[in-house]
DNA sequence: TATGAATGAGTCAATATGACACAATAGTAA
DNA sequence: TTACTATTGTGTCATATTGACTCATTCATA
């Protein structure tokens, strides 16, 4: 019986029969430590360049499974919310020179025609999960799977500095007519927790008793017991999200104004 | 000297070398008349099926202009600002049916590898345009090019009629924070005007006294002289866009709830 | 000059927002 | 037990926004 192949020499040989060319998907997942948000970043094996957890899109496979199933492969975070935001086509995303080196390292014959030297058209995806839940795990092609803050981002391939700010762009706008925080917080959790989540989302402070009123108002949380948390001060409420309502205003929005 | 090709044809036979694979943008053209909402539709010269006006997006070339060249190569549409928002991406979108018969009927050889015969993925972009002063102009592939009321939409191809509602859903949740109507009106306009185009929008009435309010309150507008209409009835003031401020909200938004 | 239609401007109650105040805890220290 | 402190639930209050109206004005026509 043959020897397995290299995995990634497998790819570069036989990638052009499963994906599509010239379509990539590209995650932006943003995740929470100690107030700050974070997001998950790869490095390859063979580069020094981060980059988000992206790949392609099989030749019969709906986007957003591909993105899914992407984010699965590369970083193992599974059963992930992921939202669609913009598609990036610049012509010359990439960059080639350090595929043209991987083609010689791993003695991979090509020609300008092959489909990796081809320009890409990427479709952007984020999601928000709690960091804490997940457990990251970089794929065989890559050397790390971390988490990174958004103001201190190492050196990112391409144009992956700008889908990210995009994404952040997108999710804040969104957040005036999506609920947010679902799959960032344990089942229960205090009204504390998600005024955290949108300070950090949205860079800045929020009233105590004003944001209280207003999410309490969108009727998307279900109040539970209180939470002794042993601190010198009164207990807080739990709250958890009512899925129905939850998911209900996911589809149709928090309220418009005109 | 060689006669001409037919056009379709060579594209056909040469198409891959000039557009990306995979990759087609379509264009969702919205315009107004007698307070109608229309969509701007195409009818190809061999089929009876209408679609949108869409294309392929050239090897070098941001798929922001691929969506801009594609309009004025196929409708004469010129100088539009257009608007991306969202990528459709089912496996089978298309059915290759129609396709196929063409390429025997023009007696072009093909295979299953044929570039046309691939999965496409498909940017979507809209605009709103004013319906008078446009004039849309089929290309040589189709045997029309004409505006279709939204709630009689005749028989469309693949998604199109998906693609259409999209756009619609998009456009309606960006008029909370984006202004609308710059190159929906003329020069100058009274608020009547612009307040039958978001009620038009929104398929539903809206208070005169409470719209006016609100939109003088963006700052986008100058008031201008009185316009006399001829009609039997108090004189409305005449108001324009103020182009710095317009395009200042267009970019940072409206104002924000959170 | 009277009339009808549409407009600019205003009213007013209901609601939402932003900035605080304050009493009620839960633990800790005395 | 009792003071003390940090944090929370709730309330207040001025201000802004919204939705549903009214009303006088003004234009062309009869």
């Amino acid at each position: 019986m043959k020897q397995k192949e290299n995995p990634l020499k497998d790819f570069l040989l036989k990638g052009h029969l499963r994906y599509m060319p010239g379509v990539s998907v590209d995650n932006v997942i943003f995740g929470f430590h100690e107030n700050q948000l974070k997001v998950l970043l790869l490095q390859a094996n063979t580069g020094k360049f981060w980059m988000l957890p992206g790949g392609f899109v099989q030749k019969n496979e709906h986007i957003d499974e591909a993105a899914a199933r992407v984010l699965q492969t590369r970083t193992g975070l599974d059963n992930i919310f992921l939202q669609q935001f913009h598609t990036f086509g610049q012509p010359r995303r990439s960059s080639n020179k350090a595929l043209i080196e991987t083609f010689h390292s791993l003695e991979v014959p090509y020609d300008h025609d092959h489909w990796l030297l081809q320009r890409f058209v990427s479709i952007g995806y984020y999601a928000l999960v709690e960091y804490e839940k997940v457990h990251p795990q970089p794929d065989e092609l890559s050397r790390a799977c971390t988490w990174h803050d958004l103001d201190k981002l190492p050196s990112l391939l391409l144009d992956h500095k700008e889908i990210i700010m995009k994404a952040l762009e997108e999710l804040r706008l969104r957040l005036n007519y999506q609920p947010v925080g679902y799959n960032l917080l344990p089942e229960q959790f205090t009204m504390k927790n998600l005024q955290s989540i949108y300070e950090t989302l949205l860079d800045r402070e929020l009233d105590r008793a004003n944001f209280s009123r207003k999410i309490l108002s969108f009727g998307i949380l279900d109040r539970k017991r209180k939470h002794f948390t042993g601190g010198a001060h009164k207990a807080p409420f739990l709250y958890s999200f009512n899925q129905k309502k939850y998911f209900r205003a996911l589809e149709k929005g928090l309220g418009r104004d005109f």
